[in-house]
RNA sequence: GUGGGUAUAGUCAAGUGGUCUAAGACACAGGAUUGUGGCUCCUGCAUUCAUGGGUUCAAAUCCCAUUACCCACC
């Protein structure tokens, strides 16, 4: 029995959305679903109890960051990362993999793994698929993703290929290595690039493990959003639908959008939380950059149309002050405010669907928001 | 009142005759940001050096006057 069981609910009649239940050791997530990243087992400026509060059920924490600070082992010796950050809802871990790409030249890949150098003191580790299990299986998250790797944007077609049968030789390998069946579950994960053959050979590939959930990786790395809506749509169709289909890495309201029309189920994003510290609100309106002249005096709710914490109790002019004056609260404002908006658009979506106006909402939306 | 000093962008300032249509920092104004190396990154912001006059081929830089401020003495 897998740790994690998803259940289609229903589809929608006129695209590829659809409704679902992942049951979880650490509670039942509905589906689409947005999850907050918290890479260094917090998510930045947010409390648990917060995050519970905005309606979060599931966050995503990093396997990398965790093992080079402070260490699996004391994750471990604390009782687990749901204990040791203090939050009982579901973890997903990525699994370093996606460092192999986004640490650039510190990498070296081969076929036994990865090595690389830390950012934090420069020491030399490596990688594999056997040690990113050990690491996810001390960590004790409820979904841990397999060890793969993310190819650049644009990448050549046999790099590629190469690249996406390594990753799924080394599915087999975290498959072997996964020592924590009954309370974790293991997500495969797709590429392929831009190649459409590539991805529905390597959907092939990774299916042939009968997974709990599949994941589409390679995506949002650069590459013009049309196309990414395009890759996308047929990268869900080579999966099987009854179990959940989780888009790594995208998460700007109008590509969730697009992302639950083609399918998709799971999505992860640092944006929201980034973005919030940098003084970006996502507001039901189009996007609010609070630090601008414009809003110096505005003492308007931050979103008229929003009921969260930070728009019920306070102005755009004093968020743009906290923000001017370099205010620790600033980031918790606007990280709650930009959590908030994309949980509860979800939710939104997904009532949608339940009464079949998904298209409806999705026109309003972008009629209203536009796009990021 | 006497002697000395300083005057360069919103602020702090570099620069002491020619590569100054003036360094840098902060502030300010925009922008970026998609499996988080982020109080980060990118862009813009003095045709002008207190004001007036002079010397010189050439002045923010030298000289004179004026104005403002600072310090010391009375």
């Amino acid at each position: 029995m897998d740790a994690v069981r998803f259940e289609l609910i229903k589809n929608d009649e006129k695209t590829k959305a659809s409704l679902g239940r992942l049951r979880t050791p650490h509670g039942l997530i509905e589906t689409p679903v947005f999850m907050p990243v918290g890479t260094q087992a917090t998510v930045k400026a947010m409390r648990p109890d917060q995050l519970k509060e905005i309606g979060a059920k599931i966050i995503l924490s990093n396997t990398y960051h965790l093992y080079l600070r402070p260490g699996h082992e004391i994750v471990k010796a604390a009782g687990g990362l749901h204990k040791f950050m203090n939050w009982d809802g579901a973890i997903l871990t990525d699994s370093g993999g996606f460092q192999v790409f986004s640490l650039g030249d510190l990498r070296k890949i081969t076929e036994e793994g990865v090595s690389f150098r830390s950012h934090i003191d420069g020491s030399k580790h490596m990688f594999t698929p056997e040690k990113s299990m050990e690491v996810q299986n001390a960590l004790g998250s409820d979904i841990m993703m397999a060890f793969d790797e993310c190819p650049p944007y644009p990448a050549e077609r046999e790099y590629v290929k190469r690249s996406l049968e390594r990753t799924t030789r080394w599915l087999e390998r975290c498959v072997k290595a996964h020592k924590n069946t009954e309370k974790q579950s293991l997500f495969g994960i797709m590429q392929g690039g831009m190649y459409k053959d590539l991805r529905k050979l390597s959907a092939s590939q990774i299916v042939e493990f009968d997974l709990p959930g599949y994941a589409i990786g390679g995506l949002s790395v650069g590459e013009p959003k049309e196309l990414m809506y395009e890759v996308m749509d047929y990268c869900v169709d080579y999966l099987p639908k009854n179990k959940p289909r989780y888009l790594m890495g995208v998460g700007s309201p109008d590509c969730l959008f697009e992302g639950v029309e083609r399918g998709v189920d799971m999505f992860d994003c640092v944006l929201p939380t980034r973005v919030a510290r940098n003084g970006l609100a996502m507001t039901s309106h189009g996007r609010i950059s609070i630090k601008n002249a414009a809003y110096e005096k505005d003492f308007s709710k931050l979103d008229p149309e929003c009921d969260c914490y930070t728009c019920t109790n306070y102005s755009r002019a004093y968020l743009r002050h906290l923000f001017k004056a370099n205010e620790i609260l600033s980031s918790m404002l606007l990280t709650n405010h930009n959590l908030y908006f994309l949980i509860n658009l979800m939710e939104r979506i997904r009532n949608s669907i339940k009464d079949g106006n998904f298209l409806e909402l999705k026109r309003e939306f972008y009629n209203k928001y536009g796009e990021f």
